[in-house]
DNA sequence: GCCGTTTTCGGCCCGACTGTTTTCAGTCG
């Protein structure tokens, strides 16, 4: 996949051109970039099958960037690119990627002192050579080489459901403080992206200077980047950044709407202004005279601007704002309306708690069934369940079924191992006894893209596999997906009546939501389940339901929102 | 360089904060 790659030379197409001082040119490499990033299909693939007028479909790409795009596949490089970085030799990259450090400064540093990667820059700065320079100070060099000690600590992306407890304990936190009214994270975190690079939290005061002081005391506050009345940037200990801004009530909806994002989404909404002849900014809706026409509430502007309000896992300009000017926004399904979980695992394999503490805890958060479904014989590591050990366990569920009778229902279930062939590690007469099987991959992740395709497929094509587990395998931050053809697995599961599953733990969330999407458009039915090894893992359901929403789905798309005796009529194998 | 319920030319989101300056450029989101 050489996306990234392309993604990554026009970003710094766009930077040299920022460097030059060059107007509109950067933001359109930059939008082309993001674009060629954002795109599910390997890039040479695409252009093979759909050549350079294809590519100029794709948002931000046009004419010339199309062909340096087709120039790079070609040659593997880009000749103006390459020209650019033979006058300005320079890691323009690394940099750029340094806290306040941007193009124009690190022209300047190069013209002067003829600093071209990241060691020249900390050594100018150790031998205080910036702050003679015009324009640069003390400041500045101290400021530098703080950005260049947090650039090397490295920084990535948080995963969503492992940051939630900080983030809400901080905005309990600045609950407390009196002149706080109203507390709300926004940005991508309240679009329930599966990672967040950073929190936007927003409030409304009208002292906004003890509020500022206030939140930076919090004592996991580690470092201030900048500290104003409206807008102060601090790091925390965990290495998080977290941004507060404070506003006034009447511009509290026009402000959360801005800070939620996405940008893209922002930006298709301020056009939507414009062509009324207003303006929309974080304070508010304006008219053409000025005059604030919305602002306190997020609804009141989307009313304005003719649109159905909407949801902010949809705000990622990916059609919605279309949708809800045409008022055919879908309903998207419910937090809490899942009603069982069929994910489960116990201390029978590498759960940590037994059945019945997995049964007690599903009771008191209110589901109507669990299912369990410990790993198989061929897992060795977990110590997987063999055919004689399942059926043990479905003996043991029938006696808890009587105990809990009326309480809740136990599935018995299974995630059953695909071996490197397809087949399964259980067999079919055992498989049939069981009330739902989950198939899944955990070994042999290296297969080419058409083996490892054909290898689920082969799974999907068994009829007593009802779901596939995590089908796409990735561990955010940890592990990338499998190379697999989800296009065919997603075409597969609607020829086989197979479920596909959206594994819920915060590292998985697999599907992703673009996959999601697809499914829905295509009518593949799935599931949301926490793939819980600890009671405590329940609460991740919701993020699922996160991830569900962010791909459009509905509550009929989502199979685990039925009640239990609707939901085993509706598995669609066993329908048949 | 891209793009079009205003367009094939003339716009392009826009405000906050910092550090350096005495009015603003650069960076960021």
């Amino acid at each position: 996949m050489k996306n990234l790659e392309i993604a990554r030379l026009l970003r710094m197409m766009a930077l040299y051109l920022e460097m030059k001082g060059i107007p509109f040119k950067p933001q359109a490499y930059e939008r082309a970039a993001y674009s060629i990033e954002s795109l599910d299909e390997n890039i040479e693939e695409f252009v093979k099958k759909v050549g350079k007028e294809g590519l100029k479909n794709l948002p931000g790409v046009g004419e010339s960037i199309a062909e340096k795009i087709i120039e790079f596949l070609k040659t593997g490089q880009i000749k103006e690119l390459e020209e650019l970085k033979k006058e300005v030799p320079v890691d323009i990259e690394t940099l750029s990627s340094i806290e306040g450090v941007g193009p124009k400064t690190i022209y300047k540093l190069y013209k002067a002192l003829g600093i071209r990667t990241l060691e020249d820059l900390e050594k100018a700065c150790r031998e205080h050579k910036i702050r003679r320079l015009p324009g640069f100070g003390a400041q500045s060099e101290e400021k530098i080489l703080k950005g260049i000690e947090f650039f090397k600590q490295g920084s990535k992306r948080f995963v969503l459901g492992f940051i939630i407890p900080i983030v809400e304990s901080l905005v309990n936190y600045l609950k407390e403080h009196p002149d706080i009214k109203e507390v709300v994270p926004a940005g991508s975190y309240r679009r329930r992206k599966e990672t967040v690079g950073d929190i936007d939290i927003l409030a409304i005061s009208k002292n906004p200077e003890k509020v500022m002081d206030y939140f930076v005391s919090f004592p996991e506050v580690e470092h201030i980047y900048a500290k104003g009345p409206t807008k102060t940037m601090v790091r925390l200990k965990i290495g998080l950044d977290v941004d507060l801004r404070v506003v006034e009530k009447e511009s509290f909806g026009a402000a959360l709407a801005y800070f939620t994002g996405s940008k893209d989404h922002n930006i298709q909404m301020r056009e939507l202004a414009i062509k009324k002849g207003w303006k929309l900014n974080e304070y508010g809706l304006f008219d053409k005279n000025g005059k604030r026409i919305a602002g306190e509430t997020e609804e009141e502007i989307y009313e304005k601007l003719g649109l159905q309000w909407i949801p902010p896992e949809l705000r990622e300009n990916q059609g919605e704002i279309q949708f809800a000017l045409e008022k055919k926004l879908p309903e998207l399904i419910e937090y809490g309306s899942i009603k069982g979980d069929l994910q489960i695992q116990t201390n029978w394999t590498d759960g940590s708690n037994s059945i019945e503490e997995m049964v007690e805890e599903a009771i008191k958060l209110g589901l109507e069934y669990i299912c369990i479904t410990d790993h198989t014989k061929s897992l060795a590591v977990t110590g997987g369940l063999d055919e004689e050990k399942l059926l043990k366990q479905m003996n043991f569920i029938d006696e808890l079924n009587k105990k809990y009778k009326g309480k809740i229902t136990i599935l018995k279930g299974a995630e059953v191992n695909i071996q490197k062939d397809g087949s399964l590690d259980i067999s079919d007469e055992i498989l049939a006894k069981l009330d739902f099987v989950g198939a899944a991959i955990h070994t042999h992740f290296n297969l080419p893209k058409n083996v490892q395709t054909e290898r689920i497929i082969k799974a999907m094509k068994n009829p007593h596999v009802d779901c596939i587990f995590h089908p796409t395998g990735r561990v955010i931050n940890k592990r990338p997906p499998y190379e697999v053809d989800i296009d065919k697995i997603i075409d597969e599961a609607k020829k086989t009546n197979t479920i596909l599953e959206i594994d819920a733990y915060p590292d998985r969330l697999d599907l992703k939501d673009e996959h999601i999407k697809k499914c829905v458009e295509k009518g593949v039915k799935m599931v949301i389940d926490s793939d819980a090894h600890s009671y405590l893992h329940y609460q991740y359901l919701n993020l699922g339901v996160a991830q569900a929403r962010r791909g459009w789905a509905t509550q009929s798309d989502i199979l685990n929102t039925l009640p239990l005796k609707d939901f085993m009529k509706n598995l669609p194998k066993r329908r048949m």
